[in-house]
DNA sequence: CAGGGAAATGTAATCGCTTGCATTTTGCAA
DNA sequence: TTGCAAAATGCAAGCGATTACATTTCCCTG
């Protein structure tokens, strides 16, 4: 009747349910090498008493803590939402927990948070994009914890990913772009310094603007952060040009809807007056006004994979591979040929 | 030069650096109850090893894990978003970090959760909404975890929490739109069933309508789930009566958006032919076309003010006071007068 | 009813770190 | 120099689980 009891460790169920500790143990482990009799004394201690395991005490102990972490730019806008998630859905069907954390696309940040994960004893993490100091994959691997890098598939890299080809797909719905006969076209993207993402997208862009014939160099680029209100701006002030472009390519949907307001803003009806392509398919893609043309990315699709691929290591031991999905152009309404040039 | 060494501890690193593992601990954990020469030393074994502390074995000695865990229903929409994340800031800035789950909606899998996230030993729990089965709190207060609850307030509450009344802030909003003229409303909402908030928005409206001498069981009500899809359908549905409301209300942002595409799929122009309100003001709100008439929550706020109320608790030991944030209408264009009555 | 192998349970070492207390160093004033 | 308080460091006892290995109990079979 002591009010303020301590919490209840492993030993006060052995001691309440009158047995040692490592049966106590084993019947949450592995219940079915202890007797039913047994089990169901534990069980009422446990309940009894409120218990719970100390997960710190049991990952010291067992070495291991079937968790596995994931580390994303940011949780602000739905990108990483859904590939996330079915992540995490797929980890659970095995009995794997999740660990999210954002960086908010700092480099210090997320090496930081990696370092936090592993401490925390993390059996494995989830990267996004290969772009990190080489220190850290050092580090990982000093620490045996194997990582998968996400959101890129990059076969020349030294990690192994589960992703799409950003400079391929970029290339694909460019050519498209130009086919329709643009050729003044601009670039709002993210930062490129320290995102392989980006400047895969970037470089994916300026490709196929050369194999059309056209000068990547006349490519006008505006790097920019994340968020809506300043996709806005960078459109603003591209489309200030002397001669603004016809399509506005945006590295992400999230700078395209930003864009595709402004327009809207600007009394420039899209895509008769200018196009506008986004890049990832969220949600938001389809729900923006009009529905915006966009790289399609295998959200969920890459989720699982990357899930499976990590359990998989980590109960085989066999190394990871890496698997390339495929992004592909969809083509809904903020896309159209240039207007009737002069 | 052997090619698998395990990964280094606190030992290795004290051999390497000659001194006892109670300094290393000293020289990681208060810096500046060691001497200059021997943190020297001490960074340089850490560096050299490549040693990261084992946060488990950590937490157990410490008891303590500078650890606050949040639980979210979902992470696919930006709904909780925008909160999380100014919650995290906050919790970095205190040397305290954020640990998410989320829940998919289901209070099986939230109280997995719970019980996951104390067990890892999260010094303090971050809460949605106040519906949960009893025998969970009573679970926390045994594990001594302060919990807040936030997205919602109520003073009449056993569960403190950080949030806004969603019962008033709908009520208010139903109040302006029935004051246009409306008389014919509908609600679009997530499942009510253990979700208090949700319930109470639906409350507030039926509360307005009394205020101003309707009806409330005229109101028609779909419950539906999370997803601009479902909004989407919901929306047919409800327009598809015999005598179809002039403004449909959304429990949330999401369905409204699905609400406003479906509305335009159906060739209703908005707000001319019908009003669609939402509720929450995440971006999508803005994004939307036309931009959404909705509730705007201070999210940023909310999660700011959590923070500080959950490491103020963990550190003066003095229970946590529920606080009130306003929650207020924002009328943007969906919204309008009912058209001309027959 | 004895004997034996399987099943159930117990014993105790161990995991890596923190921290109260004891001991050694250091820095300075006398 | 010497003496001393303060600063720095070391010692060693936990923290709460897991798990070899040892021991006891059970259930059959002959």
């Amino acid at each position: 009747m002591n009010s303020k009891r301590p919490t209840p460790t492993l030993n006060d169920v052995a001691t309440e349910a009158g047995v040692s500790t490592a049966t106590v143990s084993r019947c949450l482990n592995f219940p079915d090498r202890v007797s039913q009799r047994t089990r169901d004394k534990v069980m009422t201690a446990i309940n009894l008493l409120g218990y719970s395991p100390n997960f710190g005490a049991s990952a010291m102990a067992a070495r291991r803590t079937k968790t596995i972490g994931a580390i994303i730019p940011t949780m602000e806008n739905a990108i990483f939402a859904r590939g996330l998630q079915a992540f995490q859905e797929t980890l659970r069907g095995y009995g794997y927990t999740m660990l999210v954390a954002s960086t908010a696309y700092r480099a210090d940040i997320e090496e930081e948070q990696i370092r936090s994960l592993v401490a925390r004893g993390a059996d494995a993490l989830l990267l996004i994009g290969h772009d990190r100091d080489a220190q850290i994959y050092t580090f990982l691997e000093t620490q045996g914890v194997p990582a998968l890098v996400t959101w890129a598939f990059d076969p020349h890299a030294e990690q192994p990913s589960v992703g799409f080809d950003n400079h391929a797909a970029m290339r694909e719905m460019a050519a498209s772009v130009i086919a329709l006969g643009h050729e003044n076209l601009a670039l709002i993207t993210a930062r490129c310094a320290g995102n392989d993402r980006a400047r895969a997208r970037l470089v994916g862009l300026r490709a196929a603007m050369e194999a059309a014939g056209q000068d990547p160099e006349l490519l006008q680029v505006i790097q920019t952060t994340y968020g809506i209100e300043n996709g806005a701006a960078a459109f603003a002030e591209v489309m200030s040009a002397k001669k603004p472009p016809t399509a506005v390519f945006c590295g992400n949907d999230v700078l395209a809807v930003g864009a595709l307001r402004q327009a809207r803003e600007m009394g420039l009806s899209v895509p008769e007056d200018v196009s506008i392509i986004g890049f990832d398919d969220i949600e938001l893609a389809q729900v923006a006004y009009p529905p915006l043309t966009t790289v399609h990315v295998p959200h969920a699709e890459m989720g699982h994979r990357a899930a499976l691929a990590l359990i998989d290591t980590l109960q085989s031991g066999i190394p990871l591979q890496s698997i390339a999905l495929p992004a592909t152009p969809v083509f809904r309404k903020t896309l159209a040929g240039p207007k009737a040039v002069k």
